[in-house]
RNA sequence: GCCGCGUUAGCUCAGCUGGUAGAGCACCGCAUUCGUAAUGCGGGGGUCAGGUGUUCAAGUCACCUACGCGGCACCA
């Protein structure tokens, strides 16, 4: 006998051959009946393998999230036993879970169509309907080498060999005698109990083993839930999520486009230069606030220079570059850093420069691989707002834990909530000893944890040269988007030799800090555009407000209110069409307009604004000038609302 | 770059097994002057991504190219 001792403490007495399920069994039918998963001394088993002695047990039921992972891995199997069946002489690679749902790689001579999904979904729930039992089985090494290269499975036969370390159990998951797979498991108890919420979603191409120098596999993607209802819910997210796809807004509103001559390259229209306008300037003022320098450096610069800065050995083909007339070889800068450094070089820089931090809104030009090209997320032609801080060693953990405060408030304004900030640490290919990595990784830990933020690990995201921190920021629908970084570099002063002069007389070396809060305004601005959804707050908004008139009586007063409500600061469009105001409201409102001033006859007469703000009908009558003033005091950017609200408190506290 | 799928009016899309293009919205014109999410009527607009081929005949079939989309790889 063995004895199993219960979550709530309670411990009895089974058989030695007892498993979570005939345990269940004893309890009650109906506990069996929900049981398809086990926890066993606080590892997930199948609920079908034996204890094999003392243990503790948690019987498990969907409405635990671990079994929620469990089916979808099983959705996976049958999935790839449902192309097998249908298409023999396919051979099964890998098949793991993934947020939320599945995919599995298949080495198939013809492509897989999407037209071949419904066949195969059907053929899966089949597969459910016979309910076959799954069993685990534990195999000999070279004999599960074998017969996986026997049965032409030949990258299953070479995950035992490569993949599996060795002492660790070959275990073999088979569906009723019919199929098997190499997997490590667990599963559910049998093929009937996979929910059938599920659905083929995607196909796409993936190098076996994700290294690009190996062949092609098809991979098919699929989604996975306990219930009908979960799945439908899932893919009505998945609808939301693409009618806030920035590239669709960017058309909807005016903001930008691309087209093929300029591939990853963005035509921004005046509605979006409006908002890259409104941007740039709030970044602007909070580092001129912070104590940065701006600068601007040459877009286009000779070979030599690249050569010097190293880019040349190892970034050149990611770089745009252009021969003259005069046989010169020029290149469009891909970074800003060796600019600055040449701007820190002129003149004599002393250590009472320091930290010396100059900033640019720079335009870089990278050549990226076509299929890497994502809307404006993933650009060619791209503007950062990029900052190098050049400083003392000592004087790293402060300046980047003042940086971090920085970025924080920057990215609060903007709506956007963070997630976390992550360290980058040493990454395989590397320069630089192991002593200078501990104390490059320890300075960026201590900065982060002055600044009160303990960052998540990330191994080997580090920069070749140096570690960085990361910020990840969630935006409204809980997606997490990079933004933000900070990165310690020793080697490019080095490289290009930047000094200042020490207190005590010599020469050193500075270190530089390169960091960007937003990354690029391209990608920040389609972050912000899916963030909001379109609907921009105020003060980022490219209209903010349209006045719209009822009818041509009023068209002299709509002009005259648009021009009160311009001077004081607004940004203003009129609606003076001959169109009935039910059909105006509804174009501004589709086009998220923050604000929609109406007036009629009735506020010509009284000279004032019928005011309807986005996502409500509700309407505020108001004077003119008093709404102009109010709307003004709403539409301030958030940095300068903080300043005139605190001036006006001090102010107030002056005169009380 | 690699794999798969796409490309039809400004936008969103329809066009069956080949028989010389269609809708809604937008746009333009006319009428309407209207009180908080679509006024009516009329009109213009397409080398069906580009090219080559098969065919009596190609938006439709085949091949090539470009671009886009989804992944993979890349993102010092």
């Amino acid at each position: 006998m063995i004895e199993v001792t219960f979550p709530d403490g309670a411990k009895r007495e089974f058989p030695d051959d007892a498993t979570p399920l005939s345990i269940a069994e004893s309890i009650s039918k109906s506990l069996a009946k929900r049981t398809v998963l086990a926890r066993v001394n606080g590892e997930l088993r199948d609920a079908k393998r034996p204890l094999g002695g003392d243990a503790t047990l948690e019987l498990l039921s969907f409405s635990d999230p671990e079994a929620l992972e469990v089916a979808r891995h099983d959705a996976a199997h049958v999935l790839a036993q449902a192309v097998q069946e249908l298409f023999p002489g396919t051979q099964v690679t890998i098949g793991p879970v993934i947020e939320d749902g599945f995919f599995y790689d298949f080495a198939r001579k013809e492509p897989f169509s999407t037209d071949d999904f419904e066949r195969i979904e059907a053929k899966m729930r089949e597969i459910v309907d016979r309910d076959l039992p799954i069993e685990r089985e534990v195999w000999a090494k070279e004999k599960a080498i074998s017969h996986f290269k026997t049965i032409g499975e030949d990258y299953k036969a070479q995950i035992i060999d490569d993949v599996i370390p060795p002492g660790e159990p070959i275990t073999l998951y088979n569906h009723g005698g019919e199929w098997s797979d190499l997997c490590r498991g667990p599963h559910l108890p049998s093929t009937g109990r996979l929910p059938k919420a599920f659905k083929l979603m995607k196909l796409a191409g993936a190098y076996w083993r994700g290294d690009h120098r190996n062949e092609m596999l098809q991979r098919i993607y699929g989604t996975a839930w306990l219930n009908e209802a979960d799945l439908k819910a899932h893919l009505t997210r998945l609808e939301e999520a693409e009618k806030r796809d920035h590239r669709r807004l960017g058309r909807q509103m005016d903001l930008f486009h691309m087209q093929e001559e300029g591939k990853g390259m963005v035509f921004w229209h005046q509605k979006g230069l409006t908002l890259w306008r409104t941007i740039e300037a709030y970044v602007r003022r909070r580092l001129d606030a912070a104590g940065y320098v701006e600068v601007r450096t040459p877009q286009v610069l000779d070979r030599k220079f690249w050569e010097q800065s190293g880019h040349w050995e190892k970034y050149r083909e990611n770089m745009f570059v252009a021969e003259t007339a005069e046989d010169e070889t020029l290149s469009l800068k891909p970074m800003n850093c060796p600019g600055h450094v040449q701007i820190f070089k002129f003149g004599q820089k002393s250590y009472r420069d320091l930290p010396l931090r100059m900033a640019e809104f720079g335009a870089c030009h990278r050549y990226e691989p076509s299929g890497s090209l994502h809307g404006l997320m993933r650009v060619r032609a791209f503007t950062q707002d990029d900052a190098h801080i050049f400083c003392r060693e000592d004087q790293i953990e402060d300046e980047t834990a003042a940086f971090i405060e920085l970025a924080a408030s920057i990215h609060a304004d903007f709506g956007l909530e963070r997630d976390h900030i992550s360290l980058g640490t040493r990454p395989e290919l590397r320069a630089g000893s192991e002593a200078f990595w501990d104390r490059a990784e320890a300075q960026m830990l201590n900065a982060a944890r002055k600044a009160g933020v303990e960052p998540v690990i990330a191994e080997g995201d580090g920069a070749f040269y140096a570690p960085k921190l990361d910020f990840q920021l969630k935006d409204a629908i809980g997606r997490t988007w990079t933004c933000g970084t900070i990165q310690l570099d020793y080697v490019l002063p080095e490289r290009l030799d930047a000094e200042y002069v020490g207190e005590d007389g010599a020469k050193h070396r500075p270190v530089m800090l390169h960091r960007a809060i937003l990354g690029s305004l391209e990608r920040f601005i389609g972050v912000l555009i899916e963030n909001y959804a379109g609907a921009f707050p105020m003060w980022l908004s490219p209209v903010q407000v349209v006045v719209a008139s009822i009818s041509e009586a009023t068209e002299a007063y709509a002009e005259e209110a648009a021009d009160v409500l311009r001077k004081a600061g607004l940004r203003v469009e009129t609606d003076l069409r001959g169109e009935k105001i039910n059909y105006k409201i509804r174009e501004h409102s589709l086009a998220k307009i923050p604000v929609i001033a109406v007036v009629g006859a009735k506020e010509a007469e009284d000279r004032k604004l019928a005011l309807r703000r986005f996502g409500s009908s509700d309407q505020t009558i108001i004077g003119l000038e008093e709404g102009a003033a109010l709307l003004a005091l709403e539409a301030r950017p958030p940095d300068i609302a903080r300043a005139q609200d605190a001036a006006a408190s001090t102010a107030a506290a002056a005169a009380g």
